[in-house]
DNA sequence: CTCATTGCAAATGATTTGCAAGAAA
DNA sequence: TTTCTTGCAAATCATTTGCAATGAG
């Protein structure tokens, strides 16, 4: 069976992790660099762009990868939805059921005037299922 | 009254939107160019994402930007959704409707295995709205 | 001690842009 | 002619990675 990497508890992690969960909004890692600076100013991005990746493969916060801009991090990881400013590329959580907004595309929701939204499935596809017992890589 | 461009009818415009027309795989900018590259070997890659990129804009074809990988680029300008595949990136339509999907999560669509969708609504933020006159520039 | 983690700097890789030459209209 | 487009190369920009030094357990 595979060995589980000992992980350990840095300080660079508790504070990336800490001030992400201290703020709603949904920062870019630049920003979340930004904040983590304020408390341990020699942290670097790279840390912070390896913690966040890390805590999202643990299921401890959300990378939020859709299209349109940068990777913003979710300090919540409950599966939740999302809206999006297309000019300045703020994301806030979205209060209403997805269900509904489909069916009828609403103009408004949060506050946000709504232009549209962006759906995709993700799955393997056919040709890539055959090697079903080995991990994406 | 904004003065509309005048627009040129060059062949390396038509043979990048026969080309993309051509197949029902969904290609990137590089594999476009590669494609555009067998019938106009000097075209290059700046040439392919420029015109891409108009068409876009102007409705001809759309612009698949979705989280995790790359952009591509369909043909079928039409609103419709997708498929991507987690391993190899590659992405196909979706012959379901998304809202039985989003109900009842399901294991099998059109040969993939699903393993869950990203969604995301987009509109302007209370923040930007005021701004309502001037287009996202 | 060990080896996971860091800081730093350099590397990537997709996409964009500046500019002089080329070609539609 | 005019000026939209192109090819080329260099520039961006977010993200990743290599590596020697650091520090958690």
């Amino acid at each position: 069976m595979p060995h589980r990497k000992q992980q350990r508890n840095t300080k660079q992690r508790k504070v990336i992790l800490d001030e992400l969960q201290k703020v709603s909004s949904h920062p870019t890692a630049v920003q979340v660099h930004e904040m983590a600076r304020r408390r341990l100013p020699k942290v670097s991005l790279g840390t912070v762009y390896r913690n966040l990746e890390l805590l999202d493969r643990q299921g401890i916060i959300q990378k939020l990868d859709l299209g349109g801009a940068e990777i913003r991090f979710d300090g919540n990881p409950d599966h939740h939805y999302h809206v999006r400013c297309v000019r300045c590329g703020r994301a806030d959580d979205l209060h209403e059921l997805p269900e509904n907004l489909l069916r009828v595309e609403p103009k408004e929701a949060c506050g946000y005037r709504i232009l549209g939204h962006r759906l995709e499935f993700v799955g393997i596809c056919p040709d890539c299922d055959y090697e079903k017992e080995c991990p994406p890589c």
